[in-house]
RNA sequence: GCCUGGGUGGCGGAAUUGGUAGACGCAAGGGACUUAAAAUCCCUCGACUUAAUCGUCGUGCCGGUUCGAGUCCGGCCCCGGGCACCA
């Protein structure tokens, strides 16, 4: 007898205690089947699972299931992005040492995803903070050195003048340090950076050939990249050329100034010369460095008694400088013509700067620079006003100009990316040691490869103000590789994104400490199905893909992207509930402390905190995260529910893509789906045992269903495999356990029919729900364990139709509906449409113009 | 500011290639069962009109293409993600 009760604790630990003993989650490159690597972005081991990661791996998890069903040979492995800022910020709070905290929380978040039961092969986990594992990002950098992808450079950073401490983006508020709250600062630090811009034009093009990839990512990077075709134009200036670079050369003769960024070098040398300039120069080097910032902020520029020539005319043009030229792309200059850009316009009206109309639109006039109201930027132009450029088009036009500089060499056709290199030197103590020793004598020099790793000190402590490791003397102090004699060991840590850019090469060989890489990674890799959240849709996936290609080119591996398909993931929200306490600051509330009150239609009137029933701001929704204090924990609903029930809402609440919204009681919904499923099953297997399907003995209902069986079967292969809407999936299961439930049970062909269905619902669902499924299958008295069970094949026979249902619409509008046979021609069809009782009123003495027939879906009668 | 998605009942969502808008689920209301409650089961559930409809309207807003538009095109509004040192 079968236990009529759904126990998910039961039945969880009895599915996770089978799969443990038989290994199911283990993977091996001698395993049959065609290899398929399924990746979920890695963790941040922050403390405890969110469920943003719940949903992730959940995902993950039910393609391994479905693919290992499909006989793929499945690899599902993880791991730990273990260094980073949460760390040193855990450790200054609670005077942890970050080493102590990351591997607790790693210990705790694993034991939370083996209660989620994903089948993970543990035997391959890596965390990026071990030295087994950050020794090849320095061996690698040491490579990258070698061949010249890295080098050393100035960049500019967040200064916090108070804690004399290099911030992060996200640790300055409104333009101050976090900690202190002094105004923030521009400085100019020394840096190691990895040229990604050589492999620009690589990364750019390969795009169009991963169709695996969500058409919004590949854009993202495309834009990203920023590949423009342009002029660099030198105008000459007394004691040398200023250069600029620019897409419209065919405006050329519409300059009227130039401009360039605060930290140029004319600028600074005005600024030498004018205490005024040196004023605004300064004031530029106030607040941060976010490309968003400098965007947003008010445009503003200061002009110097610097004169350049214009390079065709001679003329003189005056030399501004401005805070919207970014030092960090093209030249750090621009050559303004405010009549054709919308900045130089902007900046040209504020300082009463002159415009000149150099383009018109293709037959119109051109349009008089003193009553303009926007710049004109199309492209589509014609030129005027420019002399012996006249009447030419844009491409022309650019052409013609580009060509006459030349000839003068003051400029020549060149390619301009908005895709910088990327700087990896972080002044932070939790974090890959960069392998660089400075020597008085021989400078920097690279630490030889038999004295990597170079090992982080494990047990420092950061107290806020920059980095603990520049402080302690055993790590600081060394010798000379070259020479011998006392240096100072570079104290700058890396990106974690460079610990991220490599990671799912080293599970295919988690356990080689000779290599970073060897011939298992051309076994597994490229990643078959990557998933992870869309906030990484630019910065780790490109950084990865760059990696990707850099270990190539040193013959490190054989293919050229890491991941063929991409899933995007939405993020997980929750509502926002804060007051305002008397001193100003903001006090969040979880949602589940907050009670709301509905008006007459259902909507959110207003919110009231439990406790003392008095109201309190609605925020809206944002994702799940402590600080809002309203996030969900997984590990309470796993104990309440059961993992099963946690992965169920999880996948049926919203396809993966969208942003999914938490609702405790859609969680109840889907633990009612699992109680309904449990007993409708035990109802049937305590009956007894069903007899053989006789195929060829069905009554008309038994069809009915088993057609549904059927149809539900290729629905759902489709939906995970193809569509990846896992959503829809789950409720076409529902509708036939509906189904199923409904129809009468009398005659041992029904209970013969009923047997395949459950044994389908079964298979269709494991993937979602493999714990009650384990149970169900053994239950309906199926040979061995699920997981070695196989997806389920349609039958056509049981697909076939005899007659069809169509809609009737007459001009657009459902007007009824009819039944024809499947093999219906056009004319009995439309003759079945025109004599439809519900249709004909609305026929009758009208004309028919024409009868559009769309084949097994509906006929639109169009009258007049 | 720039790049990029999204907006459909009270709510999450479905409608896969331009072809029945609202599948499936949640919430709500009504009923059955029960001494009672919980659980479970059944019914109703976009708006308007109506005795009831097969009527009219309806997929953020305005306009267009089409026999037919949630879906395509143009213009707007609002919300989310990213913007290079959060991960």
């Amino acid at each position: 007898m079968m236990q009529d009760i759904y126990q998910p604790t039961v039945v969880e630990a009895a599915a996770q205690a089978l799969w443990e003993r038989d290994g199911a989650a283990r993977s091996s490159e001698q395993a049959p089947g065609q290899k398929y690597y399924c990746l979920c972005m890695l963790p941040y081991p922050s403390g405890r699972l969110h469920m943003g990661h719940v949903r992730n791996y959940t995902i993950g998890d039910v393609i391994t299931r479905y693919q290992r069903m499909n006989g793929r040979n499945v690899l599902q492995p993880m791991g730990w992005d273990a260094f980073g800022l949460p760390a040193e910020n855990a450790a200054i709070k609670n005077r942890v040492p970050p080493a102590k905290w990351t591997y607790d929380n790693i210990a705790y978040m694993r034991m939370q995803l083996k209660s989620l039961g994903f089948a993970i092969d543990w035997e391959r986990e890596v965390a990026t903070c071990e030295p087994r594992y950050y020794r090849w990002n320095q061996w690698f950098f040491l490579r990258m050195l070698e061949k010249g992808l890295a080098y050393k450079r100035t960049a500019t950073v967040n200064w916090d003048p108070v804690d004399q401490t290099v911030l992060a983006n996200e640790q300055v508020i409104d333009g101050r340090g976090w900690r202190t709250g002094a105004l923030v600062e521009k400085r100019e630090i020394p840096m190691y950076y990895l040229k990604i811009t050589a492999y620009a034009d690589e990364l750019l093009d390969a795009l169009d050939h991963l169709p695996g990839w969500p058409e919004r990512v590949k854009l993202m990077q495309a834009n990203w990249i920023g590949r423009s075709e342009g002029v660099e134009i030198g105008f000459p200036y007394d004691s040398g050329v200023l250069k600029v670079f620019t897409t419209r050369a065919d405006t050329l003769m519409g300059a009227t100034y130039v401009a360039v960024a605060a930290e140029h070098p004319l600028a600074l040398k005005a600024a030498a010369q004018d205490p005024k300039i040196a004023a605004f120069v300064e004031e530029c080097r106030k607040g941060g460095v976010t490309e968003a910032e400098l965007a947003t902020q008010e445009k503003k520029g200061i002009a110097t008694t610097m004169r350049v020539q214009h390079p065709l005319t001679g003329e003189a043009l005056p030399l501004w400088v401005a805070n919207y030229v970014l030092m960090s792309y093209g030249e750090g200059a621009v050559m303004a013509v405010p009549a054709h850009d919308e900045r130089d316009f902007e900046f040209a009206k504020k300082y009463g700067l002159p415009l000149k109309v150099v383009v018109r639109v293709p037959g119109g006039a051109a349009e008089d620079a003193r009553s303009m109201a926007q710049p004109v930027i199309s492209k589509d132009v014609v030129l005027c006003d420019s002399g012996k450029y006249d009447g030419l088009d844009y491409q022309a036009g650019v052409d013609a100009i580009a060509t006459d500089l030349a000839a003068k060499s003051l400029g020549q056709k060149r390619v301009q990316y908005r895709l910088r290199d990327w700087g990896i030197s972080r002044q932070r103590y939790w974090g890959c040691p960069i392998p660089i020793i400075h020597c008085p004598d021989c400078g920097d020099v690279p630490v030889p490869d038999k004295d990597l790793p170079v090992v982080l000190p494990e047990d420092l402590a950061p107290d806020g103000s920059g980095n603990p490791l520049a402080k302690y003397k055993a790590f600081v102090d060394c010798a000379c590789p070259k020479c011998g004699k006392p240096a100072r060991r570079e104290t700058d840590t890396m990106d974690t994104f460079v610990d991220s850019s490599w990671y799912y090469m080293r599970y295919a060989c988690s356990d080689n400490d000779a290599a970073m890489v060897d011939g298992r990674v051309d076994y597994w890799l490229p990643v078959d199905q990557y998933i992870g959240g869309i906030e990484h849709a630019i910065l780790h996936l490109l950084y990865s893909r760059f990696w990707t290609k850099a270990m190539r080119d040193m013959q490190l591996l054989k293919f050229d992207e890491p991941f063929t398909n991409l899933l995007t993931q939405g993020m997980v929200l929750n509502h926002i509930f804060l007051r305002k306490t008397a001193a100003g600051a903001l006090d969040y509330y979880s949602p589940t402390e907050v009670e709301l009150k509905h008006d007459a239609d259902g909507r959110v009137s207003a919110a009231v905190l439990k406790v003392d029933g008095k109201p309190v701001q609605y925020e809206g929704l944002g994702t799940m995260s402590k600080s809002k204090n309203n996030g969900v924990d997984p590990q309470a609903l796993v104990e309440r529910y059961g993992a099963d029930t946690v992965r169920l809402f999880m996948m049926f609440a919203a396809p993966p893509e969208l942003t999914l919204e938490w609702s405790e009681a859609g969680v109840e919904g889907a633990q009612r789906f699992l109680k309904r499923l449990w007993k409708a099953i035990s109802e049937h297997v305590n009956t007894g045992p069903a007899p053989a399907l006789d195929t060829a003995a069905l009554s008309p209902g038994q069809r009915v269903l088993r057609r549904q069986v059927h149809e539900t079967i290729v629905k759902v292969g489709d939906d995970i495999g193809r569509r990846y809407t896992f959503n829809t999936a789950i409720a076409a299961i529902m509708e036939l356990l509906n189904a199923v439930t409904r129809t009468e049970n009398i005659t041992p062909q029904d209970r013969a029919v009923k047997q395949e269905a459950y044994t389908a619902i079964t298979l269709l669902l494991s993937p979602m729900v493999p714990h009650v499924c384990e149970s169900l299958w053994t239950a309906l008295g199926q040979p061995g364990s699920l997981i070695a069970a196989r997806w389920p094949a349609a039958d056509a026979g049981a697909l076939k139709r005899d007659s069809l249902e169509l809609v009737v619409q007459v001009n657009g509008k459902l007007r009824g509906s009819i039944s024809v046979p499947v093999d219906a021609g056009r004319e009995q069809v439309e003759q079945a449409a025109l004599s439809e009782p519900s249709v004909q009123p609305f026929v009758q003495g009208k004309t028919v113009r024409k009868i559009v027939v769309v084949p097994g879906r509906l006929v639109n009668v169009v009258v007049a």
